[in-house]
DNA sequence: CAGTATCCGATGCGATACTG
DNA sequence: CAGTATCGCATCGGATACTG
């Protein structure tokens, strides 16, 4: 790890933390993800190589902790006390972004792999019905692909192939309107009125479905041009 | 500027924030430093390319302002209001590093200059009396050397050669000693009781010097290995 | 003072391939 | 699944020189 030769605890802080892909993997480890593979998956280009380097460098720092699952001998990360401080300083940088660099989020950022990622993790559990509700996604415009969300308990999974299972709802959606939605830019009646979602299957899920995501936990962070000026020839604020 | 190719905004607001000597140039300016110069005070060992290159990042992502006074065609570099709202994420950085990562400040990180520099804006002005006094610091034990603080109205300066007035004070100090009592592990009394600070001078001025310096912004965070395992061999934390 | 310009060496980063 | 190993390349760091 570099230095930078100041005592200055923001110079020691951002030793650890300031360092690419660093803030990322804190990121995905305060939103739960444990397992080498899954911090794969919130990470979609780092190479490997790097996330091995980054994860050993934070456990030197005293940030992550490595456990070995003595039955699989699969590795989980997990935040030591340290690390899970660093929960109130990522919030930030995030509520920082959505509020000032909204307007910067372009096609290249968008990514419907990682929103459905995204999606999993928060899904209102108590609202979801006994039984397995299988939905496809459609994304259409731009980054297009068809991925699978499999909402059971005891927890709902991401699927790039179809899982075994009959699909209960489809999801018809332009890829830029369902990453305006998640993030608070656009309401859920809009986009239907719009028909920029389309939600097909029976009728008590099809109403049920906006119910059970819990969106971006940004969403609620307004961007600081919405006051002033309305943006227009921007992807994620364009209305 | 090197994205992540991810909507999130934590990692918007990282592509911006969380590069190499980011997050220092934003303490300094922060901290009340607008002109190049000044900047480059407070981060001894950036290149000066490397800061024109930042600051030039900075103001493209609307966080720095460039402004060009009109009669000394000396630039002053200004925070815009997105850039002064990363204050709370910088301190909280600062306070995370006090309180978990100050054990690892070694001796490499100790720098006189810097802390002088520190302390030139951590005076309470208010404190001073009205005609000018001049303080010389020696420093010995590592990073040996002598700094001048002249404390006058309306603001104090350091210099690294005699200043052309008479010394008032002389400060002879242990540089561990210096630096653990600016980041409050080390008390007044103590440092001079134990003689690692010696002031030297008219005695109403002897006294009064110690309430002059504010300390460091984050001499109130305690470290989080104080209250458990008081460590012994390290230069900030050794008592 | 506040840059700009250039050069060079080190290494951080990204891509790809291989492994138990 | 969770890594190693290798390798090219861009960037960073550091030095030095020049400018209005």
């Amino acid at each position: 790890m570099k230095t930078y030769g100041q005592f200055c605890p923001v110079a020691k802080a951002a030793e650890i933390f300031a360092e690419r892909w660093t803030p990322l993997i804190i990121r995905e480890l305060l939103m739960g993800c444990h397992r080498f593979s899954e911090l794969e998956m919130g990470l979609p280009h780092i190479p490997r190589s790097l996330l091995v380097q980054r994860l050993r460098s934070l456990e030197d720092a005293g940030v992550v902790e490595r456990k070995q699952d003595p039955n699989g001998r699969k590795p989980r990360y997990n935040l030591t006390t340290a690390g899970a401080e660093l929960f109130s300083i990522v919030k930030g940088l995030g509520e920082w972004g959505q509020r000032w660099v909204n307007h910067d989020v372009g096609l290249e950022d968008l990514d419907p792999g990682l929103l459905m990622w995204d999606m999993r993790r928060r899904i209102h559990m108590d609202r979801l019905p006994q039984q397995r509700v299988v939905v496809q996604f459609d994304f259409h415009g731009a980054r297009e692909g068809t991925y699978w969300l499999v909402l059971e308990h005891p927890e709902p999974s991401v699927c790039l192939q179809p899982p075994g299972f009959d699909v209960d709802l489809f999801i018809n959606t332009d890829t830029i309107a369902m990453h305006r939605l998640w993030m608070g830019k656009l309401k859920w009646a809009d986009a239907l009125r719009q028909e920029l979602i389309e939600i097909e299957g029976p009728t008590s899920l099809v109403r049920d479905f906006p119910n059970w995501l819990a969106l971006s936990l940004f969403s609620g962070v307004a961007s600081a041009l919405e006051t002033h000026r309305p943006s227009a020839d921007q992807v994620l604020s364009q209305s």
